[in-house]
DNA sequence: GTCCATGTTCTTTA
DNA sequence: CTAAAGAACATGGA
């Protein structure tokens, strides 16, 4: 479901609602969405939210990488990652008395928002479900002062030319796994990377060591483009992705390459090959993204 | 039943 | 040692 675009697209349509609000109450169906100060699973001990939310205000609201971070009024953060399946959902119109409202299926979350301060003027309610039916995704709360970026790379829309180039200098991974790699560039998904490099004329298999200045730079600047065209499209909805007024993309009507197997390239009409390379599907023009200089074949397998 | 899926972490292998 | 590859997580749709 969500790469940078989509989950920016998300933080978009919830910025003119949460900021201001006060958390009335969370009803959490499962302990084990949420983790206290990591996002690593073997914990997997859970944590009631409740406790730590309840009369909080939002304060505010933003993204980093692929997630959604809600900063509350004593400066502690809660980080939603979307996993594949997660969908944030804002309901204005949910009637606030009716309590016996069925929870849909895979709905681990919902916190009820008073967007006054007080809780007696019942004038704006809503309600704030995080459902995920696959369950990668997850809630992280973080404590005031608790440090929050561990781990990831620079965020790819500001991230200087030389930085990309010297990033990617330092792997020998094949550019589809580094770019992939959130530890080295943040935000970027499976949709994205195969666009990019299409768009840049790489392949997907090219060393990341072997880019030339210029193709670094040229690479950057599609990846920069295509993650902009996609954030004004609302990002891109191949099956279930809908931002948190439950609308979808409409980037998907501008891939080139991703999940178009077989259907001519639009820059050579070559038929769009698919090859697994880092575990994912991964979708190329054979023609446009040819290795042509700088090539190591003798690295191929055994 | 099989295969595949917008993601990430952990374990195993090289 | 590092880095790559594989497995795992969980559910649903084609």
């Amino acid at each position: 479901m969500p790469e940078l675009p989509e989950v920016q697209s998300v933080v978009d349509s919830l910025l003119p609602h949460l900021p201001g609000c006060t958390i009335l109450s969370v009803s959490q169906s499962r302990l084990d969405i949420a983790s206290h100060g990591a996002f690593t699973r073997s914990p997997a001990t859970g944590l009631p939210l409740a406790p730590l939310l309840t009369s909080r205000t939002i304060t505010s609201l933003h993204r980093r990488a692929k997630r959604i971070v809600l900063t509350l009024d004593n400066h502690a953060t809660l980080y939603f990652h979307l996993g594949m399946t997660g969908h944030l959902a804002l309901n204005s119109s949910h009637p606030p008395d009716q309590q016996s409202h069925p929870s849909l299926p895979h709905t681990h979350l919902t916190v009820i928002l008073s967007s006054t301060p007080s809780p007696h003027l019942t004038s704006n309610i809503l309600p704030l479900t995080f459902s995920d039916p696959r369950r990668f995704g997850k809630v992280v709360y973080l404590p005031p002062g608790h440090p929050t970026d561990l781990g990831l790379g620079p965020e790819p829309l500001t991230l200087p030319p030389a930085d990309f180039h010297t990033l990617l200098r330092s792997s020998k991974r094949p550019l589809k796994s580094a770019l992939l790699d959130q530890s080295l560039i943040a935000g970027l998904g499976n949709i994205y990377v195969d666009e990019s490099l299409h768009a840049a004329r790489l392949h997907p298999r090219k060393r990341a060591t072997t880019l030339t200045r210029a193709q670094s730079s040229l690479l950057l600047s599609h990846i920069q483009r295509i993650l902009l065209a996609s954030i004004a499209a609302n990002g891109s909805t191949l099956r279930d992705y809908r931002n948190a007024n439950n609308q979808p993309g409409n980037f998907q009507s501008s891939h080139q390459v991703y999940n178009r197997t077989g259907i001519p390239c639009p820059t050579c009409q070559t038929p769009i090959q698919k090859i697994t390379l880092a575990q994912r599907s991964t979708h190329f023009c054979p023609q446009c993204q040819s290795y042509r200089k700088t090539q190591n074949q003798h690295s191929r397998r055994t």
